[in-house]
DNA sequence: TAGTGGTCTAGACCACGCT
DNA sequence: GCGTGGTCTAGACCACTAG
Protein backbone atom coordinates (compact mmCIF):
# COMPACT_ATOMS: atom_id res chain seq x y z
CA UNK A 1 0.00 0.00 0.00
CA UNK A 2 1.81 2.71 -1.27
CA UNK A 3 -0.11 5.78 -0.84
CA UNK A 4 -3.15 6.63 1.01
CA UNK A 5 -5.87 5.61 -1.33
CA UNK A 6 -9.44 5.59 -0.08
CA UNK A 7 -11.55 2.75 -1.16
CA UNK A 8 -14.91 3.97 -1.16
CA UNK A 9 -17.64 1.02 -0.27
CA UNK A 10 -16.25 -1.66 1.69
CA UNK A 11 -14.09 -4.29 -0.39
CA UNK A 12 -12.73 -7.36 0.67
CA UNK A 13 -9.51 -6.50 1.27
CA UNK A 14 -7.26 -2.87 0.77
CA UNK A 15 -6.43 -3.14 -2.84
CA UNK A 16 -3.31 -4.35 -3.45
CA UNK A 17 -1.81 -2.49 -6.79
CA UNK A 18 0.09 0.54 -6.54
CA UNK A 19 -1.34 3.49 -6.66
CA UNK A 20 -5.30 1.90 -6.99
CA UNK A 21 -8.71 3.26 -7.47
CA UNK A 22 -9.33 7.28 -8.07
CA UNK A 23 -8.32 9.55 -4.94
CA UNK A 24 -10.32 11.90 -6.16
CA UNK A 25 -13.91 13.05 -4.72
CA UNK A 26 -15.04 10.56 -2.34
CA UNK A 27 -18.36 10.16 -1.94
CA UNK A 28 -18.49 7.60 1.23
CA UNK A 29 -14.59 7.65 2.38
CA UNK A 30 -13.70 4.96 4.66
CA UNK A 31 -10.26 5.17 6.22
CA UNK A 32 -8.06 2.01 5.53
CA UNK A 33 -7.55 1.13 9.03
CA UNK A 34 -11.41 1.36 9.82
CA UNK A 35 -11.77 -1.27 6.97
CA UNK A 36 -8.64 -3.66 8.77
CA UNK A 37 -10.61 -2.90 12.34
CA UNK A 38 -13.80 -4.19 9.76
CA UNK A 39 -12.14 -7.05 8.30
CA UNK A 40 -10.36 -8.13 11.90
CA UNK A 41 -13.91 -8.02 13.04
CA UNK A 42 -15.35 -10.70 10.86
CA UNK A 43 -12.77 -12.87 11.95
CA UNK A 44 -13.47 -12.37 15.71
CA UNK A 45 -17.44 -12.91 14.43
CA UNK A 46 -16.81 -15.76 12.83
CA UNK A 47 -14.88 -17.74 15.45
CA UNK A 48 -11.60 -17.52 13.70
CA UNK A 49 -9.90 -16.58 16.73
CA UNK A 50 -11.85 -17.43 20.05
CA UNK A 51 -12.24 -15.85 23.20
CA UNK A 52 -9.08 -16.46 25.17
CA UNK A 53 -6.67 -16.89 22.41
CA UNK A 54 -3.99 -15.02 20.83
CA UNK A 55 -4.65 -13.61 17.45
CA UNK A 56 -1.55 -13.03 15.04
CA UNK A 57 0.97 -10.39 15.41
CA UNK A 58 0.67 -6.65 14.19
CA UNK A 59 3.40 -7.53 12.08
CA UNK A 60 1.40 -10.49 10.46
CA UNK A 61 -1.51 -8.73 10.29
CA UNK A 62 0.09 -5.88 8.36
CA UNK A 63 1.59 -8.45 6.20
CA UNK A 64 -2.10 -10.36 5.35
CA UNK A 65 -3.68 -7.05 4.77
CA UNK A 66 -0.70 -5.49 2.63
CA UNK A 67 -0.99 -2.09 4.92
CA UNK A 68 1.83 -0.62 7.83
CA UNK A 69 1.96 -1.62 11.24
CA UNK A 70 1.12 1.45 12.00
CA UNK A 71 -2.92 0.87 10.30
CA UNK A 72 -3.45 -2.21 12.11
CA UNK A 73 -1.97 -0.36 15.25
CA UNK A 74 -4.63 1.54 14.83
CA UNK A 75 -7.28 -0.69 14.15
CA UNK A 76 -6.44 -2.71 17.23
CA UNK A 77 -6.37 0.18 19.20
CA UNK A 78 -10.29 0.87 18.85
CA UNK A 79 -10.86 -2.58 18.87
CA UNK A 80 -8.83 -2.69 22.54
CA UNK A 81 -10.98 0.64 23.82
CA UNK A 82 -14.49 -1.32 22.89
CA UNK A 83 -13.44 -4.87 24.97
CA UNK A 84 -13.16 -7.02 22.37
CA UNK A 85 -9.41 -7.29 22.17
CA UNK A 86 -6.91 -7.23 24.95
CA UNK A 87 -3.33 -5.91 24.38
CA UNK A 88 -0.26 -7.38 26.34
CA UNK A 89 2.88 -6.22 25.97
CA UNK A 90 5.34 -8.50 25.42
CA UNK A 91 2.86 -11.39 24.68
CA UNK A 92 0.68 -9.94 21.77
CA UNK A 93 -3.17 -9.40 21.36
CA UNK A 94 -6.06 -11.60 22.83
CA UNK A 95 -9.65 -12.46 22.20
CA UNK A 96 -11.21 -10.79 25.41
CA UNK A 97 -13.14 -13.11 27.32
CA UNK A 98 -15.45 -12.84 30.03
CA UNK A 99 -12.97 -15.38 32.32
CA UNK A 100 -11.24 -13.10 33.83
CA UNK A 101 -11.29 -10.90 36.67
CA UNK A 102 -10.96 -7.74 34.35
CA UNK A 103 -14.14 -8.32 33.00
CA UNK A 104 -16.04 -10.24 36.01
CA UNK A 105 -17.94 -6.39 37.06
CA UNK A 106 -18.20 -4.96 33.59
CA UNK A 107 -21.69 -5.88 33.73
CA UNK A 108 -22.42 -5.60 37.21
CA UNK A 109 -23.07 -2.14 38.65
CA UNK A 110 -24.37 -3.17 42.16
CA UNK A 111 -21.09 -2.81 44.81
CA UNK A 112 -22.11 -2.86 48.72
CA UNK A 113 -21.81 0.23 50.42
CA UNK A 114 -18.62 -0.60 52.30
CA UNK A 115 -15.95 -3.49 51.55
CA UNK A 116 -15.06 -4.98 48.01
CA UNK A 117 -17.16 -6.45 45.40
CA UNK A 118 -17.80 -10.32 45.76
CA UNK A 119 -19.47 -13.00 43.94
CA UNK A 120 -22.94 -13.63 44.58
CA UNK A 121 -24.11 -17.19 45.55
CA UNK A 122 -26.71 -17.41 42.64
CA UNK A 123 -29.91 -19.28 43.63
CA UNK A 124 -31.81 -20.94 39.93
CA UNK A 125 -35.54 -21.00 40.77
CA UNK A 126 -36.32 -21.63 37.07
CA UNK A 127 -35.80 -22.94 33.79
CA UNK A 128 -38.00 -23.00 30.64
CA UNK A 129 -38.93 -22.80 27.40
CA UNK A 130 -41.94 -20.52 26.35
CA UNK A 131 -43.25 -18.33 24.12
CA UNK A 132 -41.84 -15.28 23.84
CA UNK A 133 -44.23 -11.92 25.49
CA UNK A 134 -44.68 -9.27 22.73
CA UNK A 135 -42.47 -6.98 24.63
CA UNK A 136 -39.60 -9.11 25.07
CA UNK A 137 -39.58 -10.48 21.41
CA UNK A 138 -40.08 -6.88 20.29
CA UNK A 139 -36.75 -6.43 22.63
CA UNK A 140 -34.77 -9.43 21.07
CA UNK A 141 -35.65 -8.34 17.66
CA UNK A 142 -38.07 -11.49 16.93
CA UNK A 143 -41.66 -12.72 15.84
CA UNK A 144 -43.84 -12.52 18.74
CA UNK A 145 -44.21 -16.53 20.37
CA UNK A 146 -41.09 -17.65 18.95
CA UNK A 147 -39.47 -19.86 21.32
CA UNK A 148 -37.53 -18.25 24.57
CA UNK A 149 -35.59 -19.50 27.57
CA UNK A 150 -36.82 -17.87 30.39
CA UNK A 151 -34.64 -18.21 33.68
CA UNK A 152 -35.51 -16.69 37.09
CA UNK A 153 -33.08 -16.85 39.20
CA UNK A 154 -31.88 -14.83 43.32
CA UNK A 155 -28.45 -13.80 44.12
CA UNK A 156 -27.32 -13.08 47.30
CA UNK A 157 -24.30 -11.66 49.14
CA UNK A 158 -23.13 -12.86 51.82
CA UNK A 159 -26.62 -14.90 52.62
CA UNK A 160 -28.46 -11.92 51.94
CA UNK A 161 -30.90 -12.15 49.38
CA UNK A 162 -30.38 -8.82 47.09
CA UNK A 163 -31.10 -9.55 43.68
CA UNK A 164 -34.48 -11.16 42.10
CA UNK A 165 -33.68 -11.85 38.29
CA UNK A 166 -36.07 -12.55 35.05
CA UNK A 167 -33.97 -13.41 31.64
CA UNK A 168 -35.43 -14.02 28.27
CA UNK A 169 -33.14 -15.84 26.03
CA UNK A 170 -33.66 -17.04 22.20
CA UNK A 171 -34.34 -20.11 21.64
CA UNK A 172 -32.63 -20.83 18.62
CA UNK A 173 -29.12 -19.51 19.88
CA UNK A 174 -29.32 -21.46 23.63
CA UNK A 175 -31.32 -24.49 22.52
CA UNK A 176 -30.08 -26.87 25.15
CA UNK A 177 -29.53 -24.76 27.91
CA UNK A 178 -30.97 -26.80 30.92
CA UNK A 179 -30.75 -25.51 35.01
CA UNK A 180 -28.43 -28.40 35.43
CA UNK A 181 -26.05 -26.54 33.42
CA UNK A 182 -26.11 -23.26 34.93
CA UNK A 183 -26.15 -24.19 38.92
CA UNK A 184 -23.04 -26.70 37.62
CA UNK A 185 -21.51 -24.04 36.08
CA UNK A 186 -19.27 -22.14 37.91
CA UNK A 187 -18.27 -18.65 36.83
CA UNK A 188 -19.79 -15.71 35.76
CA UNK A 189 -22.89 -16.51 33.07
CA UNK A 190 -21.73 -14.44 30.01
CA UNK A 191 -18.70 -17.03 30.32
CA UNK A 192 -20.80 -20.34 30.44
CA UNK A 193 -23.01 -18.40 27.08
CA UNK A 194 -19.58 -17.48 25.39
CA UNK A 195 -18.02 -20.96 26.10
CA UNK A 196 -21.10 -23.21 25.63
CA UNK A 197 -23.40 -21.91 23.41
CA UNK A 198 -20.51 -18.98 21.33
CA UNK A 199 -22.39 -16.00 21.86
CA UNK A 200 -20.37 -13.30 23.50
CA UNK A 201 -22.43 -9.90 25.03
CA UNK A 202 -19.97 -7.32 23.94
CA UNK A 203 -22.39 -4.52 24.74
CA UNK A 204 -25.91 -3.71 27.06
CA UNK A 205 -27.96 -0.90 27.68
CA UNK A 206 -29.72 -0.99 30.80
CA UNK A 207 -33.70 1.07 32.32
CA UNK A 208 -33.37 2.04 35.79
CA UNK A 209 -36.10 2.88 38.02
CA UNK A 210 -37.54 2.46 41.79
CA UNK A 211 -40.67 0.66 42.16
CA UNK A 212 -42.21 -0.90 45.29
CA UNK A 213 -41.62 -4.77 46.02
CA UNK A 214 -44.92 -7.24 45.06
CA UNK A 215 -45.48 -9.78 47.15
CA UNK A 216 -43.51 -12.84 45.93
CA UNK A 217 -40.94 -10.62 45.23
CA UNK A 218 -40.37 -9.04 48.73
CA UNK A 219 -40.61 -12.67 49.74
CA UNK A 220 -37.73 -14.12 47.93
CA UNK A 221 -35.75 -10.90 49.11
CA UNK A 222 -37.45 -11.44 52.85
CA UNK A 223 -38.37 -8.15 53.16
CA UNK A 224 -41.89 -6.17 53.38
CA UNK A 225 -43.77 -5.83 50.87
CA UNK A 226 -43.71 -2.30 48.84
CA UNK A 227 -40.00 -2.37 49.69
CA UNK A 228 -38.50 0.51 47.32
CA UNK A 229 -36.72 -1.36 44.89
CA UNK A 230 -34.44 -0.65 41.87
CA UNK A 231 -35.59 -1.88 38.57
CA UNK A 232 -32.90 -2.42 36.26
CA UNK A 233 -33.97 -3.94 32.81
CA UNK A 234 -31.34 -4.91 30.59
CA UNK A 235 -31.09 -5.59 26.71
CA UNK A 236 -27.83 -7.15 25.53
CA UNK A 237 -26.20 -7.24 22.60
CA UNK A 238 -23.48 -9.49 20.94
CA UNK A 239 -21.94 -8.51 17.20
CA UNK A 240 -23.35 -6.82 14.67
CA UNK A 241 -25.72 -4.98 17.54
CA UNK A 242 -27.84 -7.67 17.71
CA UNK A 243 -30.07 -8.28 21.22
CA UNK A 244 -29.78 -11.68 22.53
CA UNK A 245 -31.06 -11.44 26.03
CA UNK A 246 -33.53 -9.26 28.24
CA UNK A 247 -33.11 -9.32 32.20
CA UNK A 248 -35.13 -7.73 34.02
CA UNK A 249 -33.83 -7.01 37.43
CA UNK A 250 -34.99 -6.35 40.90
CA UNK A 251 -32.07 -5.09 43.12
CA UNK A 252 -32.42 -4.37 47.35
CA UNK A 253 -30.46 -1.44 47.98
CA UNK A 254 -30.27 -1.07 51.96
CA UNK A 255 -26.89 -2.53 51.40
CA UNK A 256 -26.01 -1.77 48.44
CA UNK A 257 -25.70 0.79 45.77
CA UNK A 258 -25.55 0.83 42.07
CA UNK A 259 -22.39 2.55 40.90
CA UNK A 260 -22.05 4.90 38.14
CA UNK A 261 -19.16 7.27 36.90
CA UNK A 262 -19.99 9.87 34.59
CA UNK A 263 -17.28 11.08 32.30
CA UNK B 1 13.50 15.33 20.31
CA UNK B 2 16.27 13.34 18.62
CA UNK B 3 15.83 9.65 20.26
CA UNK B 4 13.03 8.19 22.44
CA UNK B 5 14.58 8.69 25.70
CA UNK B 6 12.47 8.82 29.03
CA UNK B 7 12.10 11.27 31.64
CA UNK B 8 11.24 9.26 35.01
CA UNK B 9 9.94 11.59 36.78
CA UNK B 10 8.07 14.96 35.77
CA UNK B 11 9.98 18.20 34.37
CA UNK B 12 8.51 21.12 33.15
CA UNK B 13 9.43 20.26 29.57
CA UNK B 14 10.71 17.46 27.56
CA UNK B 15 15.15 17.91 27.84
CA UNK B 16 15.64 20.15 25.00
CA UNK B 17 19.55 18.70 24.29
CA UNK B 18 20.08 16.28 21.43
CA UNK B 19 20.34 12.47 23.40
CA UNK B 20 19.66 13.78 26.92
CA UNK B 21 18.98 11.54 30.11
CA UNK B 22 20.01 8.52 30.37
CA UNK B 23 18.06 6.32 28.42
CA UNK B 24 19.07 2.96 30.37
CA UNK B 25 16.80 1.20 32.87
CA UNK B 26 13.73 3.41 33.85
CA UNK B 27 12.17 3.14 37.18
CA UNK B 28 9.49 5.27 36.56
CA UNK B 29 9.12 5.30 32.98
CA UNK B 30 6.77 7.85 31.88
CA UNK B 31 6.27 8.25 28.05
CA UNK B 32 6.86 11.54 26.05
CA UNK B 33 3.30 12.02 25.08
CA UNK B 34 1.81 11.37 28.58
CA UNK B 35 4.65 14.37 29.82
CA UNK B 36 2.93 16.16 26.63
CA UNK B 37 -0.50 15.85 27.53
CA UNK B 38 0.63 16.98 31.03
CA UNK B 39 1.70 20.23 29.99
CA UNK B 40 -1.05 20.61 28.09
CA UNK B 41 -3.58 20.09 31.08
CA UNK B 42 -1.69 22.24 33.04
CA UNK B 43 -2.27 25.18 30.78
CA UNK B 44 -5.95 24.07 30.67
CA UNK B 45 -6.42 23.91 33.98
CA UNK B 46 -4.80 27.17 34.91
CA UNK B 47 -7.18 29.02 32.74
CA UNK B 48 -4.38 29.79 29.87
CA UNK B 49 -7.35 28.73 27.45
CA UNK B 50 -10.25 28.73 28.36
CA UNK B 51 -13.31 27.06 27.74
CA UNK B 52 -14.90 27.13 24.32
CA UNK B 53 -11.34 28.65 23.02
CA UNK B 54 -9.33 27.48 20.15
CA UNK B 55 -5.75 25.80 21.40
CA UNK B 56 -2.83 26.25 19.37
CA UNK B 57 -2.73 23.97 16.37
CA UNK B 58 -1.08 20.71 16.92
CA UNK B 59 2.24 21.63 14.31
CA UNK B 60 2.34 24.91 16.94
CA UNK B 61 2.54 22.80 20.04
CA UNK B 62 5.02 20.25 18.43
CA UNK B 63 7.23 23.00 18.28
CA UNK B 64 6.84 24.34 21.71
CA UNK B 65 8.04 21.27 23.52
CA UNK B 66 10.01 20.31 20.81
CA UNK B 67 8.89 17.24 19.82
CA UNK B 68 6.84 15.42 16.60
CA UNK B 69 3.67 16.47 15.54
CA UNK B 70 2.29 12.65 15.81
CA UNK B 71 3.27 12.74 19.66
CA UNK B 72 1.56 15.94 20.51
CA UNK B 73 -1.41 14.42 18.46
CA UNK B 74 -1.32 11.60 20.57
CA UNK B 75 -1.75 13.61 24.09
CA UNK B 76 -4.58 15.57 22.66
CA UNK B 77 -6.24 12.04 21.37
CA UNK B 78 -6.12 11.04 25.12
CA UNK B 79 -7.52 14.24 26.44
CA UNK B 80 -10.45 14.08 23.70
CA UNK B 81 -11.08 10.51 25.09
CA UNK B 82 -11.61 12.09 28.15
CA UNK B 83 -14.08 15.28 26.94
CA UNK B 84 -11.36 17.75 27.98
CA UNK B 85 -11.14 19.10 24.72
CA UNK B 86 -12.99 18.81 21.39
CA UNK B 87 -11.46 18.29 17.49
CA UNK B 88 -12.69 19.73 14.94
CA UNK B 89 -11.50 18.95 11.35
CA UNK B 90 -10.26 22.10 9.38
CA UNK B 91 -10.77 24.66 12.08
CA UNK B 92 -9.01 23.46 15.03
CA UNK B 93 -8.80 22.43 18.82
CA UNK B 94 -11.37 23.57 20.83
CA UNK B 95 -11.33 23.95 25.16
CA UNK B 96 -14.77 21.69 26.02
CA UNK B 97 -17.41 23.61 27.67
CA UNK B 98 -20.43 22.52 29.21
CA UNK B 99 -22.44 25.26 26.71
CA UNK B 100 -23.01 23.41 23.90
CA UNK B 101 -25.45 20.33 22.79
CA UNK B 102 -23.28 17.65 22.83
CA UNK B 103 -22.80 18.22 26.50
CA UNK B 104 -25.98 18.56 27.82
CA UNK B 105 -27.00 15.39 28.55
CA UNK B 106 -23.41 13.63 29.54
CA UNK B 107 -24.29 14.44 33.10
CA UNK B 108 -28.16 13.59 33.28
CA UNK B 109 -29.16 10.42 32.39
CA UNK B 110 -32.92 10.87 33.14
CA UNK B 111 -34.68 10.07 30.12
CA UNK B 112 -38.41 9.97 29.37
CA UNK B 113 -39.23 6.83 28.36
CA UNK B 114 -41.26 8.21 25.12
CA UNK B 115 -39.60 11.13 22.75
CA UNK B 116 -36.61 13.15 22.55
CA UNK B 117 -34.75 13.88 25.62
CA UNK B 118 -35.76 17.59 26.29
CA UNK B 119 -35.10 20.33 29.14
CA UNK B 120 -36.32 20.28 32.85
CA UNK B 121 -38.12 23.50 33.91
CA UNK B 122 -36.01 25.02 37.20
CA UNK B 123 -37.59 26.20 40.56
CA UNK B 124 -35.14 27.41 42.81
CA UNK B 125 -36.70 26.89 46.06
CA UNK B 126 -33.67 27.84 48.47
CA UNK B 127 -29.82 29.31 48.11
CA UNK B 128 -27.87 29.41 51.60
CA UNK B 129 -24.72 29.68 53.23
CA UNK B 130 -24.45 27.30 55.53
CA UNK B 131 -21.93 25.21 57.86
CA UNK B 132 -20.76 22.06 56.11
CA UNK B 133 -22.56 18.90 57.99
CA UNK B 134 -19.82 15.82 58.56
CA UNK B 135 -20.71 13.47 55.40
CA UNK B 136 -21.21 16.54 53.21
CA UNK B 137 -17.15 17.67 54.12
CA UNK B 138 -15.85 14.55 53.79
CA UNK B 139 -16.87 14.18 50.50
CA UNK B 140 -16.11 17.60 49.52
CA UNK B 141 -13.02 17.02 51.23
CA UNK B 142 -13.33 20.11 53.50
CA UNK B 143 -13.12 20.55 56.93
CA UNK B 144 -16.56 19.68 59.01
CA UNK B 145 -18.01 23.18 59.85
CA UNK B 146 -16.64 25.19 56.48
CA UNK B 147 -18.90 27.55 54.27
CA UNK B 148 -20.52 25.60 51.81
CA UNK B 149 -23.21 26.78 49.77
CA UNK B 150 -26.67 24.77 49.68
CA UNK B 151 -29.38 25.08 46.77
CA UNK B 152 -33.00 23.35 47.11
CA UNK B 153 -34.53 22.96 43.64
CA UNK B 154 -37.11 21.18 41.57
CA UNK B 155 -37.18 20.54 37.88
CA UNK B 156 -40.12 19.66 35.54
CA UNK B 157 -40.79 18.62 32.56
CA UNK B 158 -43.76 19.50 30.48
CA UNK B 159 -45.28 21.05 33.75
CA UNK B 160 -44.78 17.56 36.01
CA UNK B 161 -42.46 18.11 38.64
CA UNK B 162 -40.01 15.17 38.67
CA UNK B 163 -36.65 15.66 40.32
CA UNK B 164 -36.24 17.59 43.95
CA UNK B 165 -32.27 17.93 44.15
CA UNK B 166 -29.93 19.30 47.02
CA UNK B 167 -26.67 20.07 46.42
CA UNK B 168 -23.97 21.50 48.41
CA UNK B 169 -21.04 23.44 46.86
CA UNK B 170 -17.69 24.78 48.72
CA UNK B 171 -18.07 28.32 49.60
CA UNK B 172 -14.57 29.31 49.16
CA UNK B 173 -15.25 28.61 45.52
CA UNK B 174 -18.15 29.73 44.78
CA UNK B 175 -18.33 32.76 46.66
CA UNK B 176 -21.49 35.13 45.56
CA UNK B 177 -23.70 32.39 44.19
CA UNK B 178 -26.80 33.53 44.84
CA UNK B 179 -30.35 32.78 44.08
CA UNK B 180 -30.79 35.43 41.54
CA UNK B 181 -27.99 34.24 39.60
CA UNK B 182 -29.49 31.06 39.58
CA UNK B 183 -32.86 31.52 38.40
CA UNK B 184 -31.39 34.33 35.44
CA UNK B 185 -28.76 31.42 33.74
CA UNK B 186 -29.82 30.14 31.33
CA UNK B 187 -28.62 27.09 30.38
CA UNK B 188 -27.03 24.62 32.29
CA UNK B 189 -25.76 24.96 35.94
CA UNK B 190 -22.09 23.76 35.29
CA UNK B 191 -22.31 26.00 32.04
CA UNK B 192 -21.97 28.60 34.39
CA UNK B 193 -20.46 27.61 37.00
CA UNK B 194 -17.36 27.37 34.53
CA UNK B 195 -18.21 30.82 33.19
CA UNK B 196 -19.16 32.10 36.19
CA UNK B 197 -16.67 30.93 38.79
CA UNK B 198 -13.68 29.44 36.70
CA UNK B 199 -14.87 25.65 37.73
CA UNK B 200 -15.33 22.92 35.39
CA UNK B 201 -16.43 19.90 36.25
CA UNK B 202 -14.87 16.93 33.80
CA UNK B 203 -16.42 14.13 35.72
CA UNK B 204 -18.26 12.43 38.22
CA UNK B 205 -19.75 9.36 40.09
CA UNK B 206 -23.31 8.20 41.40
CA UNK B 207 -24.78 6.13 43.82
CA UNK B 208 -28.23 4.98 42.86
CA UNK B 209 -30.74 3.89 45.10
CA UNK B 210 -34.59 3.35 45.81
CA UNK B 211 -35.63 4.73 48.61
CA UNK B 212 -39.87 6.21 49.49
CA UNK B 213 -40.59 9.52 49.36
CA UNK B 214 -41.02 11.15 52.44
CA UNK B 215 -43.60 13.76 53.12
CA UNK B 216 -42.08 16.80 52.28
CA UNK B 217 -40.65 15.11 48.67
CA UNK B 218 -43.87 13.59 48.04
CA UNK B 219 -45.61 16.84 47.74
CA UNK B 220 -42.85 18.50 45.97
CA UNK B 221 -43.61 15.88 43.69
CA UNK B 222 -47.34 15.54 44.24
CA UNK B 223 -47.05 11.73 44.75
CA UNK B 224 -48.32 9.87 47.72
CA UNK B 225 -46.11 9.63 50.22
CA UNK B 226 -43.83 6.40 50.51
CA UNK B 227 -44.15 6.56 46.32
CA UNK B 228 -40.51 4.94 45.17
CA UNK B 229 -38.05 7.43 43.66
CA UNK B 230 -34.33 6.76 42.73
CA UNK B 231 -31.58 8.29 45.12
CA UNK B 232 -28.91 9.98 43.08
CA UNK B 233 -25.91 10.52 45.01
CA UNK B 234 -23.41 12.31 43.09
CA UNK B 235 -19.92 13.70 43.51
CA UNK B 236 -18.38 15.99 40.99
CA UNK B 237 -14.77 16.44 40.50
CA UNK B 238 -12.94 19.48 38.84
CA UNK B 239 -9.28 19.14 37.42
CA UNK B 240 -6.95 17.45 39.90
CA UNK B 241 -9.73 14.95 40.85
CA UNK B 242 -10.77 17.29 43.21
CA UNK B 243 -14.59 17.16 44.13
CA UNK B 244 -15.96 20.61 43.92
CA UNK B 245 -19.73 19.62 43.86
CA UNK B 246 -22.41 17.20 46.40
CA UNK B 247 -25.65 16.70 44.90
CA UNK B 248 -28.43 14.33 46.34
CA UNK B 249 -31.63 13.75 43.77
CA UNK B 250 -34.70 11.87 43.82
CA UNK B 251 -35.71 11.26 40.99
CA UNK B 252 -39.49 10.23 40.03
CA UNK B 253 -39.41 6.96 37.37
CA UNK B 254 -43.05 6.95 36.23
CA UNK B 255 -42.25 8.40 32.74
CA UNK B 256 -38.75 8.61 33.00
CA UNK B 257 -35.75 6.38 33.70
CA UNK B 258 -32.30 6.56 34.28
CA UNK B 259 -30.11 4.95 31.20
CA UNK B 260 -26.78 3.74 31.27
CA UNK B 261 -24.81 2.42 28.77
CA UNK B 262 -22.26 -0.31 29.63
CA UNK B 263 -19.66 -1.34 27.38
C1' DT C 1 18.01 -13.76 22.24
C1' DA C 2 13.95 -13.39 19.67
C1' DG C 3 9.32 -11.81 19.35
C1' DT C 4 5.56 -8.79 20.79
C1' DG C 5 3.37 -4.56 21.77
C1' DG C 6 4.62 0.56 22.79
C1' DT C 7 6.80 4.98 21.58
C1' DC C 8 8.71 8.44 18.53
C1' DT C 9 9.94 10.51 14.32
C1' DA C 10 9.68 12.72 9.58
C1' DG C 11 7.37 13.23 5.67
C1' DA C 12 3.61 12.73 2.34
C1' DC C 13 -0.95 13.24 1.18
C1' DC C 14 -6.18 13.68 2.14
C1' DA C 15 -10.60 15.87 3.87
C1' DC C 16 -12.50 19.89 5.63
C1' DG C 17 -13.51 24.91 6.61
C1' DC C 18 -12.68 29.26 5.54
C1' DT C 19 -11.31 33.36 2.86
C1' DG D 1 -5.23 28.77 -1.58
C1' DC D 2 -4.00 27.94 2.92
C1' DG D 3 -4.21 26.15 7.48
C1' DT D 4 -6.27 22.66 10.36
C1' DG D 5 -6.96 18.04 11.88
C1' DG D 6 -6.94 13.05 9.85
C1' DT D 7 -4.64 9.16 7.55
C1' DC D 8 -0.78 6.36 6.09
C1' DT D 9 3.87 4.91 5.71
C1' DA D 10 8.65 3.22 6.91
C1' DG D 11 11.94 2.80 10.03
C1' DA D 12 14.23 3.15 14.50
C1' DC D 13 14.37 2.16 19.13
C1' DC D 14 12.32 0.89 23.90
C1' DA D 15 9.88 -2.14 27.35
C1' DC D 16 8.23 -6.50 28.39
C1' DT D 17 7.89 -11.68 28.18
C1' DA D 18 9.51 -16.06 27.54
C1' DG D 19 12.47 -19.74 25.97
Amino acid sequence: MSSATSNPTSNGAPSAGAGAAAPGTSPTFSPLYQQIKALILQSLQSGEWKPGELIPSEVELANRFKVSQGTVRKAIDELAAENLVVRRQGKGTFVATHHEARAQFRFLRLMPDAGEPHYADNNILEVKRLRAPAEVARQLDIKSGDSVIFIKRVQSFDGAPTIVEELWLPGVIFKGLTAERLVEYKGPMYGLFETEFGTRMIRASERIRAVAADEPTAELLNVAQNTPLLSVERVSYTYGDKPVEVRRGLYLTENHHYQNDLS
